[in-house]
DNA sequence: GTGTGCATGTAAGGAGTTACATGATTGC
DNA sequence: GCAATCATGTAACTCCTTACATGCACAC
């Protein structure tokens, strides 16, 4: 089986404590989301593969009446895992940004729709900071607390350079907002 | 035709002076590629359908005996790019880093793997950062100079996002790098 | 009793990439 | 002469998302 960073996101996951699919699915939307995102119908099949080649192993965890898998990262999968995190191989990063690309051509506006613009993505990005900020960064820190560092440290990177591009618009705002009025 | 992002993409580089499908691609290596790339397999199936829709017009413009056609945004496709980059729909920015979600797990390595780490992306953002300045940066800045502004304005927070990001990875590094020898 | 959350999956479709296929032009 | 660049397209594949399908548990 070939491992790609969705299988190591799961096998993460069930590292930090996450013990059902769903579980899963709900810590990445706390997390990972805004570097790495997945789906319910993407973390499924990758526990199935996973379990196949017994990188994690399955119990039977019912609630009641309700079926659960509870799974668990074996010995060989802790191993991938760590063999992962220390490879140099690694596909670049990739962003793909409709707001961005909108600015990118924003000379074809008028003055007036091109600031418009610009606030538009300032306030975006100010929320995204904000986002993370309150909500991404405490969530993280309760694991700090219990010494797993690396989830509160990425979540305040994401924090502190959405709200630097955030500034970095909204000087961009004021500047332009004063070219307009000084004509 | 349901006009999505690369479509827009291809209406504004036509836009800004790009004529061909090759050049359209040439020119998103050199501007668009951070934070929306493309491939030549998407930029001529949108072209043919750009054209059928009559939002591009086309013209046979062969260099010797090699065939070219050289297209032009039409009426429509103005004003087709002049409502999308009104218009407040969005969707979600987004990005995808194997190398944060990497840094996210890193707890799993032992302290000197952990810092080995931290600074290979440091490496990758200062890299980034460079390669925006040094070559998109310029190059953009010679639109500016015919009037053209956004495209350089984009280049810039680009730059000095990821210029942001490097040097907040340094920090990190050099703390982690004192808590190691402290010990 | 009812809505929200927990829980597990499959199917179909969309978006984008890499590989394949071909050939002329230009600069060294 | 040869390599890099210009130039156009198609086919196959991968990855991921949305929609579909189902049903229990728990708190109000």
């Amino acid at each position: 089986m070939k491992l790609r960073p969705p299988s190591y996101l799961v096998l993460g996951m069930l590292r930090l404590g996450a013990r059902s699919g769903y579980a899963i699915k709900k810590a990445t939307d706390l997390s990972t989301r805004f570097f790495w995102p997945t789906s319910l119908a993407q973390v499924y099949p990758e526990l199935a593969k996973l379990e196949q080649a017994e990188l994690v192993s399955r119990e039977d965890d019912p609630r009641g009446a309700r079926a659960r898998s509870s799974y668990e990262v074996t010995e060989e999968g802790e191993e991938a895992l760590r063999a992962w995190l220390r490879s140099e191989r690694e596909a670049p990063a990739q962003f793909r940004d409709e707001g961005v690309l909108r600015l990118f051509f924003a000379d074809a506006l008028p003055p007036e729709d091109r600031i418009a613009l610009v606030r538009r993505l300032g306030a975006r990005a100010r929320d995204t900071a904000g986002q993370m900020r309150d909500e991404i960064v405490p969530l993280a820190e309760e694991f700090e607390r219990g010494g797993v560092r690396y989830p509160a440290i990425v979540a305040r990177l994401g924090a502190d350079t959405y709200a630097y591009a955030a500034e970095w618009l909204g000087r961009l705002e004021a500047q332009l907002a004063e070219e307009d009025t000084a004509e």
